[in-house]
DNA sequence: CGGCTGATTGAATCAGATCAACTGCTGTGG
DNA sequence: CCACAGCAGTTGATCTGATTCAATCAGCCG
């Protein structure tokens, strides 16, 4: 991972979801603290036991956040684009990274170093809101996350998948950001499963898919899948 | 849900974990704030769907927090004992409660209504950090769990509870908390399961069970068993 | 002593993983 | 420009961990 010749600014900083909200001055503080850096499709950004320094940022490319087991067996927690933030809870924890993050494609991040970020925040009831929000959404999405992996079966989890899809690229004819086989990773499944799904929600005519193009051509039937599985 | 009698006080706040960092100022505050509520065994504090206008505090029984599917089945995402808050999330997302909370035992709790709480941590970074803490406690159990369960057979994740009920509890003889098909619904299997698994365990001589007592007979292989499964 | 609730055991079944083979596709170098 | 390496995806056959259904059993309490 190379120091990228950038020199952070406050605009940069606004494009971070995470601190959108806030006011010139903090985001001035906050540009002063980011590191940028950029990272190669693959190299990894930190790996899962890392002594947790700080947290990232995506400004351009994305990163997967995955946890591997002694099998080899990989699950994908997150995929970050960018203006998400990752790699925050290390912050307030002080301890190691529970996971692992890799570049899924070229891509550039900022670091902001514990230390600092931690000075700001203990002084900044805004910042500190808006760390607060982020996290309880992240909260959140776990709390759904581990519902559909216990409570529902592969099927219901795609069909889920590809209507969240849906509503945030806002059109029927998604296109897939991720390839295949991470997807199915993601699902917490392989890609042999994942294929043979996909194979017969499109024989059923819920859906259409072709490449990294999936149609959803019968949105309310796929959404009995997400709720009572196939 | 009825209204208990007792008033709260600054003492009483400080047995919260999530609290007890803070200054004689800001528990009197809280104390002022806090609704102290009991409820009955089996009696639902919160239910999946309500409306968040706040969060609680367990001061004495056990709480455990679920998610139903409509199949029926259920998963437990959480219990907590005394000096435990749950439903905190809501108090920031202002949405709804993403899971059910029900009183395994009669219980007394503290209730934190949203808008108060929300006025106190906005001016005061130091409450604002505390609750930083405890999201990010929980965002990392919450990884370790979705590791578990999507990473690991049945086997492995009963192993690691119970090698983390072992250190909690600092003894080989371990009392379970819960009954059994709570403890499977926890663990995201059946009861069944659970015991046919406690029964091939005592078998192989790892374990030794009798009612609610679990004795680890021999904890190494137990630790392999829940890095590898079985 | 019933009768309820939790726990256990057995048998049948199934979803999904694994293993293995095969089909593209894409880029690279001779 | 073609050949071939290499990787993503698909398909088929098989295996197995775990769920389901059903019956039985153990405690516990009124």
């Amino acid at each position: 991972m190379s120091i990228s010749p950038t020199t952070p600014t406050a605009t940069a900083i606004a494009e971070i979801d995470l601190f959108s909200g806030l006011g010139e001055r903090e985001r001035t503080d906050l540009a002063r603290l980011a590191v940028p850096r950029s990272v190669e499709k693959g190299e990894l950004v930190f790996l899962e036991g890392d002594e947790a320094e700080g947290f990232y940022a995506v400004v351009e490319g994305s990163v997967r956040i995955y946890k591997a087991a002694p099998s080899g067996r990989e699950h994908v927690l997150h995929v970050f684009g960018p203006g998400e933030a990752f790699g925050e809870v290390a912050v307030f924890e002080g301890k190691r990274f529970p996971a692992s993050a890799q570049a899924l494609t070229p891509s550039s991040v900022f670091y902001f170093p514990r230390a600092g970020f931690h000075r700001l925040i203990s002084t900044d009831p805004d910042l500190a809101l808006s760390m607060l929000a982020l996290l309880s959404g992240r909260l959140r999405q776990f709390v759904r996350k581990i519902e559909e992996l216990t409570l529902k079966d592969v099927p219901a989890r795609l069909a889920a998948h590809l209507l969240l899809l849906r509503s945030a690229q806002n059109t029927d004819t998604l296109t897939l950001d991720l390839p295949k086989s991470q997807m199915a990773l993601y699902l917490g499944t392989v890609p042999e499963t994942l294929s043979r799904i996909l194979a017969k929600l499109s024989e059923s005519g819920l859906i259409e898919v072709s490449g990294k193009t999936v149609s959803i051509l019968d949105a309310d039937r796929l959404a009995e899948v997400a709720e009572e599985g196939l």
